[in-house]
DNA sequence: GTCTATAAATTGATAGAC
DNA sequence: GTCTATCAATTTATAGAC
């Protein structure tokens, strides 16, 4: 029988995580609210303050441990340049369809960021970024990429990988895989020499 | 000498939009109260019901105002395929980065909208999208694109283009030229037959 | 058309019982 | 570790004077 009251350290941090991954994804930070996430995890709104010290700091772990998260499980820089960029390029999508809700309240919740927790975080997608911008100099240099500006040709690629997450939907007519080459096609050809 | 009282029913209306725009972009529609729109227009915070049912009519009125706007801007399919997606990836860069408010509020506040709203703005989106898709088939008709699917393509352009406007400061190393032919090169290279 | 004043509800966060 | 109760501040929206 189900206890009202007690002790669940356990479980009651990662499901206010959960809990507030998923509101702040639907409603948007400033819209949700601590007894809301109280409410979806099943406690008091009191007691989410034995796992946070307040809302932002939920925020900031949710943010930094995503971009964490994103840096760690990035492909082996292994293969020439045309293998890299394909590695990249599924990697992205797979890692982005899989967390929907992190990769979206990753764009959209920077701005409710207090300063330093923010430069933190760009630090972060900065060294994403660079990552794939190696590639395509990487690319260039061996004479297989035409890219007049690789900073920027990064940004393009990144942008319309991330664009996936707007239109796909699990269970929907492409299966992962039919994605993934579908991007890479597109990819592939606008780098081309 | 100013007033601090009396009628200013022409000017206001419009002040009162800008400054939701603003503010909307810059916190996010959950996090700007009516008060702090009628402090940046200068009057208190009851004379905005003067102009605006509700702050939900306000939204409304920005994000629908702006892909009217977008529709209506659009350039006449004129000339072959090639020359027609030229003219959309120009046309496209141009009016963003032109409205970098608005462009980001029509992307991050969509899920504020209540539903009839909501589906009121996506039908527009969404014959935004079915032009580009338009511009594709023909080309592929035409034998000068190679695209498996173009519903995608036309996503994914369409993400690809909305990047600019997450890096791009006028006043920065690259003019609208500039940026309009690195992103053409991209754009021309991945449909490519 | 704008003001002041206020109603009614909700917010983030804390205190203390258990 | 969770609960109940509560504070102090803020919210949207309205009423009525000018």
């Amino acid at each position: 029988m189900a206890r009202t009251q007690g002790s669940h350290a356990d479980i009651t941090g990662p499901r206010i995580r959960d809990a507030a991954l998923r509101l702040f994804a639907k409603h948007g930070y400033a819209a949700v609210s601590m007894r809301q996430i109280a409410a979806e995890v099943g406690v008091q709104a009191g007691a989410l303050y034995n796992y946070t010290p307040d809302k932002q700091a939920l925020l900031v772990s949710l943010l930094q441990g995503h971009m964490e998260e994103l840096l760690a499980a990035r492909p082996d820089p292994s293969g020439d340049p045309m293998q890299r960029l394909r590695a990249f390029t599924d990697f992205h999508i797979a890692f982005h369809l899989d967390r929907p809700e992190a990769m979206f309240i990753s764009y959209m919740e920077l701005r409710n960021l207090e300063k330093p927790h923010f430069d933190a975080v760009e630090r972060l997608r900065r060294a994403y970024e660079d990552g794939l911008e190696q590639i395509l100099r990487a690319g260039r240099e061996a004479g297989v990429f035409a890219l007049p500006d690789t900073r920027i040709a990064a940004f393009a690629l990144i942008a319309m990988l991330n664009g996936v997450n707007t239109w796909y939907r699990a269970g929907g007519r492409l299966s992962l895989p039919q994605v993934q080459d579908l991007y890479w096609d597109m990819v592939r050809k606008a780098v081309a020499a």
